[in-house]
DNA sequence: AGCGTGCTTGACGTTAACGTAAATGTAACG
DNA sequence: CGTTACATTTACGTTAACGTCAAGCACGCT
C-alpha cells in the first residue's frame, strides 16, 4: 500500500504546490505554517497544506504575507468568534477596495497608453509616407 | 516684470511637479534628467520640464525608470529615426500587454475575493441566527 | 564677521519576499 | 564505513525608488 503517512516532507510540499524550500522555511519562521518536527526534519500535516493553500490564495489576491499572517491567526482561536471574522471581512473588504481601484487606474492607463500608441503609429506612417508634397512626378 | 529666466530652481521644480530634490537628483543620477549648473547648483530648463512629464507620465503607466530612461534616450538622437521609434512602440505595446493581463488577473481576483466575502456573510449570518434547530418554543 | 537659508554631495537605511551560499547533520544504501 | 542525497541553520545578497541624516559650501543681509 503506498504510504499513507498524511504528512509530507519539505520536497513533497514543494513539488505539490510549486514552491522552494526556502519559501516553506520563510512562511515557518514568519509564523504562516507550523510543520511539525520528526527529529530535525519538517513534516507537514494536512493542516498546513490548508493553510498554504489559503497563503498561495491570498497572494493572487494582492495580500502581503503580514496581512494573510493576521487572516490566518484569526481562524484558530475556535472557529466562532464573531468580532474576529468581521474583522476578517473588514481586511478583506478594504482589500477588494484597493484592488478595484488599483484596476480603475490601470483601466486610466491603459487607455491613455493606447492614444499614445495610436497617436505614435500617426506619426509613424507620416514619416514612413514618402511625404505627400513630394509625389506626383 | 516677473524674472522669465525660464530655468527653475530645485525647489520650484519640485514644487511644480510635486517631488522631492531628492528624486530629481536621483533622477540625474539615473541620468533621466539633465538640469545645467549655475556654479553648484542645479537649474531645470524647459526641456527638463518636458522630460520630468514624461517620466511622470512613465511611471503612472507602470514603466520603470530604466524603462523610461530608455524610451527618452531614443528620442534624442534627431527625433526622426524609425527602426527606433519602431522599438520604443514594441516596448510600449509589451507594456500594454502586461498591463492588460494584469488587469485580467485583477477581475479574476476580484471576483473570487467577493464570492469569498459573499460566502463569509452567509456564515456569519449563520452563526448570527439563534440556531434554526433550537427555536419554535 | 556672523547668521540664516538653501543647496550640494556622500552614504547608509528602508521594505518585501525570498535567493543563494556555506557549514553541518543524518539517514539510508551498498 | 564511505558515499550519496537531502535537510537544516545561519546569514548575507537582491531589487526599486527613493528617505534620511550628516557635513559642508555659497549667498545675501546686517
Amino acid at each position: 500500500m503506498t504510504d499513507t503517512t498524511d504528512t509530507l516532507t519539505i520536497r513533497e510540499m514543494c513539488d505539490a504546490f510549486d514552491v522552494t524550500p526556502r519559501t516553506l522555511r520563510f512562511y515557518e519562521a514568519k509564523e504562516l505554517l507550523f510543520p511539525i518536527r520528526l527529529g530535525t526534519r519538517r513534516l507537514f500535516t494536512r493542516a498546513d497544506r490548508a493553510r498554504l493553500t489559503l497563503i498561495l490564495r491570498g497572494k493572487r489576491f494582492g495580500f502581503s504575507l503580514e496581512d494573510i499572517r493576521q487572516l490566518l491567526a484569526m481562524y484558530e482561536p475556535d472557529g466562532s468568534n464573531l468580532t474576529q471574522m468581521q474583522r476578517t471581512f473588514e481586511i478583506a473588504r478594504d482589500r477588494l477596495a484597493q484592488m478595484e481601484a488599483q484596476r480603475a487606474e490601470l483601466d486610466v492607463a491603459i487607455a491613455e497608453l493606447k492614444t499614445q500608441l495610436a497617436e505614435g503609429e500617426k506619426m509613424i506612417a507620416a514619416f514612413r509616407a514618402p511625404a505627400v508634397e513630394q509625389g506626383r512626378p
